[in-house]
DNA sequence: TAGAGCATGTAATATGTTACATGATTCC
DNA sequence: GGAATCATGTAACATATTACATGCTCTA
């Protein structure tokens, strides 16, 4: 359902056609959820089956014609139950990389700390990303404030990890 | 799949039956991804399809009878795999509670700062269970430990959020 | 004797991913 | 002329959840 939330929230600031709102949802490290396009695609028009969106279709030049979908009055309703629903709830998350590291007496500590490091350093290349966004940028959008500490946080920890293994 | 790789180390540590895997699973907060009833049984039987598990059937007493199942020579390999695959892997988390925070602004700041209070409530009886388990435990159990800070920053950040939307 | 616990699962549904299909236009 | 970009989607598969079905035993 939260797709549903950040799609409706990124429409109600302004119209969009699938396509943009894929690119908007590739090229920013800055989205705290993944949607992948077929199914951004799939969300929109299950949307407007709900009533929840429209569309018109637009063409500008020779371009393909393009869907240019909009929010309903039902679908603004929908959209601030989600958002009440979003901000009082408190889903667990998954820790998918916690698994391996509970297992990890079934490896020897050096296998492990190899392993491990190779994490490290692809952790570090996703915090690169986030760091670049400027700090003015950072302090007003609550999920990017949140991702970067949340990061900086998952590389002390993975290196401590590291660190009792080798120690 | 690391549901699977997280039922083959349990099945490791001792052989058991599907029953007592979800038990397992069910009451304790101390795992750190979520498998349900039927997800378990499902993964068990795809997982005996596969050959990296086996069951004999046994029967205490009159109680119905159990499938217990163990890991084949053929399903430790795949742990092992599975489990550096794990270690070295960064699979992007998931915010989910992080979308509505973005989208705040369409709802005044007091009725946010409501709708949080009641997340905050909600994560501080969280974590009550997880600070209850002793430190001794807890500092032998990464992801536990993992979970322990986790929680402890999560509610730092929703009552810093709650401050800014008051103040 | 009624309800909780033990033990297994299936069916229907929901959700999401991957790869593929299509066809025009623009850039090199 | 060929690749990248624009723009839409479908089909097949993978994964996971919910609710339901079954039937025995033990305890109050």
């Amino acid at each position: 359902m939260e797709k549903k939330l950040l799609l409706l929230g990124l429409l109600q600031s302004r119209e969009m056609h699938g396509y943009k709102i894929n690119e908007l949802l590739e090229h920013s490290c800055a989205i705290p959820i993944k949607i992948t396009k077929a199914n951004a695609y799939k969300l929109l028009a299950d949307m407007e089956k709900q009533g929840w969106v429209t569309h018109k279709n637009e063409r500008e030049g020779n371009r393909p014609p393009r869907r240019v979908y909009s929010v309903t009055n039902s679908g603004k309703e929908a959209f601030l139950n989600l958002l009440r629903e979003n901000l009082i709830s408190m889903p667990k998350p998954e820790f998918t990389g916690l698994v391996g590291l509970d297992l990890a007496s079934f490896l020897p500590h050096s296998e492990t700390a190899t392993l491990l490091a190779k994490k490290l350093k692809l952790l570090k290349e996703l915090f690169v990303e986030l760091d670049a966004i400027p700090e003015n940028v950072r302090n007003t959008h609550p999920s990017i404030e949140y991702m970067h500490r949340y990061y900086s946080a998952e590389i002390e920890w993975i290196a401590e990890i590291i660190r009792r293994l080798q120690g």
